[in-house]
DNA sequence: CAGTTATACGGAGGGTGCCTCCGTTTATCA
DNA sequence: TGATAAACGGAGGCACCCTCCGTATAACTG
């Protein structure tokens, strides 16, 4: 108990916070994961000793960051969520996201960092509203006999960031990495017959 | 002309660059691409500078493993070239990269480095063996009706390694993958009608 | 409004890894 | 058995990481 009333936290605290995470988002955006602390410290303006007291680990910073990111593609899969095309739906959601990507190749690497198991109970409210909604329209899809049993939302995230992240940065990337993912979307349909319609043993 | 008469190379350097590819495939592979190429001199047993010496760059090393690892893959490619089952060939080849990943978890980072457009060519014939394989399998597919146009080796690779990549080691980290890489297996059938067979629009 | 105190700030500093450079060692050749 | 080209190794300069703590200041108190 006793005086244990919190005091109001410190404006230039809040400041420097915000100001920092900004930093983080040009510095990593085009640094990549790997981009000096020191410099967005720096580009901040503020000590690096602030930084770390704010952000004590890279993760932190990463993390943190990302949330804000993700809050823009969970609106995305909200205004999809009752799409009549389930699997066009699907399609045009990975794109965007694909699109979003294109803008910040470099927070890329930050990803198969904040991408851990362990680290996605960190933001699992965010996740779990790009979950719901993805999930809702795999299951219109599945309703539909249009997309197979056992396919979830992260699936299709983990295969697009996937995609995304190995492609080097290239001329034809962003179509390179949409042609992967159509064949992907293609592949979630009910694994009917195998396609030659007529192949009679199973090698 | 002159005198160039090239000396024979000098019989401890040779030693010594094995020893340092050997050092790195055992400090990479569990390090990841960030471990210490210092650590990598001390496990070869030679100093620093020697490393540098025969590798002026991380990617040089990475190369240098990579292509040694890579061969066995083209072997198994070649293995399954006249399979009469082309699609499950590809299955199959795709699965057994991905066990061979398994066991070099720490050597996937590298490959993102070693990916590049550019220093493909630095290995273009072993590629070249896989490729060429991998293509004759995918024609035979074309051609039986299984496999729609205008996907490549390349494609498949590319797949393969971002999904391995992308999941993080955990319990059914391999289960998740195979899972994945079956869809987009599966997808590589023709675009036929879209699955429901009486979809009268197109989104 | 002045005093008190919790909170935040900044950057010096110790540690590690990167890579270069060059004096020393050694394998090859004559 | 020299002579010499080639290779060796590690010291050293630089960049970044992260910690620690003396100083500054915002929030509270009377």
């Amino acid at each position: 108990m006793a005086e244990t009333r919190a005091r109001k936290p410190r404006a230039d605290a809040l400041k420097n916070r915000a100001l920092l995470v900004e930093a983080a988002k040009e510095v990593l955006g085009k640094g990549g994961p790997n981009a000096s602390l020191e410099a967005v410290a720096q580009r901040a303006g503020v000590g690096i000793g602030t930084l770390y007291r704010h952000f004590p680990t890279r993760e932190d910073l990463f993390h943190t960051v990302f949330r804000q990111e993700m809050e823009e593609l969970a609106d995305i899969a909200d205004s999809l969520r009752d799409s009549p095309e389930p699997v066009e739906a699907i399609r045009h959601w990975l794109h965007s996201n694909v699109a979003f990507v294109e803008t910040k190749r470099g927070m890329l690497g930050a990803l198969s960092i904040v991408m851990t198991d362990e680290s996605k109970r960190a933001y699992a409210d965010l996740s779990g509203r790009v979950t719901s909604a993805v999930n809702d329209i795999l299951a219109h899809g599945r309703a539909a006999g249009q997309v197979r049993d056992g396919v979830t939302a992260e699936d299709l995230l983990q295969t697009m960031y996937a995609l995304c992240y190995a492609r080097q940065p290239g001329p034809d990337w962003k179509s390179q990495v949409l042609r992967l993912l159509d064949i992907f979307v293609d592949g979630l349909a009910p694994a009917a017959q195998p396609t030659n319609g007529s192949n009679p043993a199973r090698a």
